[in-house]
DNA sequence: AATTCAATCGTGTACGTACACGATTGAATT
DNA sequence: AATTCAATCGTGTACGTACACGATTGAATT
């Protein structure tokens, strides 16, 4: 390996062409007060000319802040395990920001309630932190936290789901009305002419889930756009256990004999795969997201496809955003949509999500 | 944002906890010599207890190596820009990995042309390099080069297609025979009973292109293996103009009046699907690789869908495995398969690879 | 004219590690 | 006993930037 060439451009080497100290160079950097204009519009040219960037090292080295990133999400319940994806992604990242002075502080809820979420973010409110990183489950709750964290002027980014004219420094998570496009996509190329679908929304608290609801309206849009004939039904189910999705979906599907593909707007793809095991016809049921369940389903061939979009990239991404925002490298985008997955039998093995 | 803890670990602290001196620590830490065997169990013994981790900053700053890696990948083609995607990845990794002291010399060949890869082996022989990142494309040169670079003990990555037995670092690229299943598996959720499938090989170098048999090979397979009773029919094509592709595509689908899938197994697919544009019926198209001209096809929505194994993301982990063995960071998996995924109309938007 | 003050700027030290170089030690050799 | 030598270890400087602190300057105020 060879040696780095040494006169090469760093703040020394600009001071010495401005004529100035590096002390006044760092201020200009930095934007920081106490340099006349003048010298200011000289060093910055140099800068300019050079084409100079700060070594990120040195940097991170001589600064001595640490920095604390409250995480509010929701646990792992016992239903699901959806949420030990982002996680996963989350730790990926504080793994490789540890040294740069980076930590992590979990807040974590019970999806299921809402006082769990409002004990969180008090918990969150209580503690030291620079930035947070939230999956804003419940709206009005949520806005509550964002408000004061815009005043406290602490940045946050959403995960998951997004909170519209929120003074967020970004989103990171699905496009759920395009996501619905895609499974119709898939689906009108498996579905006959003649077979009816169901869309299968699954829901202790349907009218809250705007989720499922974009999702639908995605996946309805498709069908229209395209002239495709099927007809397409809707069935809501407002419990999550197995009796209750079972009675009520098979009082649906004895109405409509000609139903051969399920969509479920959500994870619980899995309960409906289960019902189905006695069913006596082989129905085509699609779903949503990259969870154990639902693999299982996936191997043994209960479940045709599931869509997914990037959960351990979503933590991930979250918490560089706001490293990457507390640390002077650049915002991320607003909006930052994830790629919308296709997952089947044949290929989650490689999916490393 | 908070201050550091000033007395955490780090060598000094090791050096005044062992009564060494730091030079000492240094020493044991890369396994130098000029440390009795004692000296050096007693500062391990407290490296391991503090479970010290040394400051990847303040190491890459102290360490004014410079590191160039040559990279031996294909040109951009008028035909196909698939080797923007991983060349777009390398450049990502480089831009974060110039701070570093990471630089890329690339050697760029013309797929179709032998004696321009073995010129760009030439070339890279010459250079002065720490690491290559390799797309061997013709096998027995290949071998010629990394022969060469396992005497000169200079580290390689092969990205794209892999050689067996080599003492490379990594392989990071598809798995084709399981792409060929997925196609295979998506494919026959959309096919009627009745269609006949053809499996599309067009290539100059039809005997010396193993990568479109193994997707073949895994297609096939998944059809045995679920004993679905399609017809499947193979039509080798070796040139790659419109017009004898047209030619030999018209006479193939004339013979077979039942074919309704056509699987290109390579990403010109596109070619297939201009040709298809004037055929009579409406066919199922289904091919390889997320390169422009496919882009196109699936909006006019001539093409189904489209494989595509990450190409950006292979250029950017096989700089990341090199960057990381040649500084020490640890090796990556011999074999690092990409995920394989689906690429339709709907979700392409969303695939930044 | 002496004093005060803000604006502007330079110096010195620190971050944690790498490595060249020299110092020390004790055994082996003359 | 004097010398040589290898093994072992410590010291000092460097990497490039951040920031506290103090120094300087000149205008404004007394």
């Amino acid at each position: 390996m060879k040696e780095s060439n040494s006169n090469s451009t760093g703040v020394k080497e600009i001071a010495r062409l401005a004529n100035v100290s590096i002390g006044t160079v760092d201020r200009v950097i930095h934007n920081r007060k106490g340099v006349s204009d003048e010298t200011r519009k000289k060093v910055n040219a140099i800068i300019e000319e050079l084409d100079f960037r700060p070594n990120k090292m040195a940097s991170l080295l001589a600064r001595r802040d640490q920095v604390n990133i409250g995480v509010i999400i929701p646990k792992i319940s016992s239903e699901t395990n959806y949420w030990s994806y982002p996680l996963a992604g989350i730790t990926q990242a504080v793994d490789e920001l540890k040294q740069f002075g980076v930590t992590v502080t979990p807040f974590l809820y019970d999806s299921d309630s809402k006082s769990s979420f409002v004990e969180a973010e008090e918990r969150a409110l209580a503690a030291d932190l620079q930035g947070v990183l939230l999956a804003p489950s419940f709206i009005e709750e949520s806005l509550v936290l964002t408000k004061k964290l815009t005043d406290a002027n602490i940045p946050f980014v959403f995960i998951n789901s997004d909170l519209p004219r929120q003074e967020s420094l970004s989103y990171i998570g699905p496009d759920l009305f395009q996501s619905g496009r895609l499974a119709a996509q898939i689906i009108s190329m498996m579905a006959r002419e003649a077979d009816d679908i169901f869309i299968v929304n699954i829901s202790t608290e349907l009218e809250l889930d705007h989720h499922l609801l974009r999702k639908e309206q995605g996946f309805r849009k498709y069908f229209e756009d395209h002239n495709i004939a099927n007809t397409i039904l809707t069935l809501n189910i407002n419990h999550t256990d197995n009796q209750s999705v079972k009675k009520q979906l098979s009082k649906a599907l004895a109405s409509a004999p000609n139903a051969r593909v399920l969509f479920v707007t959500n994870s619980r793809v899995n309960v409906v795969a289960r019902v189905l095991a006695d069913h006596p016809q082989k129905l085509i049921l699609v779903g949503y997201d990259f969870i154990e369940e639902n693999i299982r389903c996936l191997e043994n061939e209960s479940i045709s496809f599931i869509i997914s979009q990037r959960p351990k990239e979503q933590g991930y991404h979250g918490i560089m955003a706001l490293y990457k925002h507390l640390f002077g490298l650049g915002d991320a985008e607003r909006t930052n949509y994830m790629p919308i997955d296709i997952i089947t039998k044949e290929n989650f093995h490689y999916y490393k999500n």
